[in-house]
RNA sequence: GCCGAGGUGGCAGAAUGGUUAAUGCGACAGACUGCAGAUCUGUUUCCUGGGGGUUCGAUUCCCUCCCUCGGCUCCA
């Protein structure tokens, strides 16, 4: 297993990370309400902590990864009522389109995602054991948690009770003894979905759905908890005050990583303020890998920005510059077969590129710090362009070792995967040939103006071509229509 | 108001108690090319928010101020 380090939200440092019981890590990561589509930011979280989750296997850890999909909440019952459709069923339908979008941009670490209306007797059973603590009350069929019976509530927040009530938003909750304490279990109002309960027909709470599926799940402690950082507080504060006050057992969390929030427009992106670009539409837009890359080239906890025709325009550029070779290395390792005899590496070479992948690991390993890994990533790309005409003398194993800093990339941070648009590449690949070779042979004859004309024609309908000497290459110029 | 995260070149965005502060994008020039593109080479000059302090030396550590963003029970 090899050591890195992490930036706990809860102590505010860089720390050391060491499982409860190597080489298992049980991690958990927020995911979202599906009450609709989903957007640029929800995507970075979920890129964000695929990382970490690849890093994590690759590195000899044993991953459990689990997130939650809030199938109930107040918001489903909304947009549900709004369109004349059961909330569970909507919440079904948008985490299709989710994991669908997942499975598109290579997110596919998480182990398992658990709804939290199949968890509804360790919901009540923790409820119950709460209540009978004393660290909850029943009020109007609705359960409270008693936020002034656990004092360090507010430790991960850095949030004092006294100040935090002053901006409070006090609801009109009848029977809530405090503002700050927050409901574990919420009665129903006629006509919405409801669960029955020792104190009456309802639904749990937000907080409440993700201790109850990392107890059972995970145990009562575990080892990783993540999110994006508008959910510290209150969500994850709620979390620690309930499970540990529910258990016993302290702390429920060894280490808390928080991703920054993306940002559009001078602000977070969110439904609420209105500022929400698509994921679906963006990744078909630009391809999962940029919208990937986008993401990776920023460090994980800042926030980063996003700027219409522009970030992405941007992170095309840099991804191409990467990829391109990537993708010429795996066409000629797949052309020749890594068995095939010819030229070997120069030894520093050979050295540079068996060595590369490690000292990745090392970098990434400081906190996953993804955009110096990739700085790595374009000084290799830069190296590879030299060999890349010499390519077809290359022996097999030689081609593979050029390789080899580019499968870190796509074993670890998710690159470089072959997407729909290099499958289209494949289907059109013969017919552009047959332009090709009317052009090649107008070149031969020096009729230039036919093969530019040529050239002109296919950049209309989308194809790029770049003569590399006698040969010519061809690129998409744009994702084909779908 | 309170809590938290940030402020780095034209832009994005890393790192570090110490000779020229990564990397990418963009721009300009040269090589290559029939041209273009891609690629390579070079250039892009005084780039670390302001002010104090610690230090032989700070962009990095400490204090303070300013600015931006997030949270303060809807949030990834």
């Amino acid at each position: 297993m090899r050591r890195f380090t992490v930036y706990d939200s809860l102590s505010r440092e860089i720390r050391l990370f060491v499982p409860i019981t190597p080489p298992k890590v049980g991690m958990f990561v927020c995911g979202l309400t599906p009450y609709d589509e989903a957007h640029l930011g929800h995507g970075r979280t979920a890129v964000v902590f695929d990382v970490v989750a690849r890093a994590l296997a690759r590195w000899g850890y044993r991953v459990f990864y689990v997130q939650n999909v809030t199938n109930i909440d107040d918001r489903l019952i909304a947009r549900g009522g709004e369109r004349g459709i059961d909330p569970l069923k909507l919440a079904e339908r948008h985490f299709l389109a989710w994991h669908l979008a997942m499975e598109t941009l290579g997110v596919r670490s998480v182990n398992y995602y658990p709804f939290a209306t199949d968890y509804l007797p360790e919901i009540l059973a923790q409820v119950e054991a709460l209540v009978s603590k004393g660290f909850a009350y029943p009020a109007e069929g609705s359960v409270y948690f008693d936020v002034a019976r656990f004092p360090s509530y507010g430790a991960l927040s850095g949030q004092r009770l006294d100040a935090a009530r002053t901006g409070t938003r006090i609801e009109a909750e009848p029977g809530k003894r405090a503002p700050e304490d927050f409901v574990l279990w919420k009665a129903a109002r006629p006509g919405e979905p409801s669960w029955e309960s020792p104190w009456g027909p309802g639904r749990p709470g937000w907080h409440i759905e993700d201790t109850a599926i990392t107890g059972r799940l995970l145990g009562a402690r575990y080892d990783l908890h993540g999110g994006g950082l508008d959910l510290k507080f209150p969500h994850h504060e709620a979390e620690i005050a309930q499970a540990e006050a529910a258990t016993g057992e302290r702390p429920l969390v060894n280490y808390w990583m928080h991703a920054g929030m993306l940002q559009f427009k001078g602000e977070k992106m969110s439904k609420s303020v209105g500022n929400v670009v698509s994921l679906q539409g963006t990744i078909g837009r630009y391809g999962p890998m940029v919208v990937r890359f986008f993401y990776l080239n920023a460090h994980y906890r800042s926030p980063l920005d996003f700027v219409e025709g522009k970030s992405l325009e941007e992170a095309r550029e840099a991804y191409d510059r990467l990829a391109q070779p990537a993708g010429r290395l795996a066409e000629a390792l797949a052309r020749s077969g890594p068995e095939r005899a010819g030229r070997e590496l120069p030894a520093e070479v050979a050295t540079a590129a068996t060595g590369l992948p490690n000292s990745l690991d090392e970098t990434l390993a400081e906190d996953f710090n993804s955009r110096a890994a990739i700085a790595g990533l374009f000084g290799w790309a830069r190296t590879v362009q030299e060999w890349l005409p010499h390519l077809d003398a290359l022996s097999g194993s030689a081609i593979s070792t050029l390789e080899a800093p580019f499968r870190w990339g796509r074993d670890v941070l998710g690159l470089f995967e072959a997407t729909d648009a290099s499958a289209g590449r494949e289907r059109l690949d013969p017919l552009v040939r047959v332009v090709l070779s009317a052009r090649t042979r107008a070149r031969e004859r020096k009729e230039f103006a036919e093969a530019d004309r040529l050239r002109a024609d296919l950049l209309t309908a989308g194809i790029r071509l770049e003569d590399r000497g006698a040969e010519t290459e061809w690129h998409a110029v744009r994702e084909p229509e779908s």
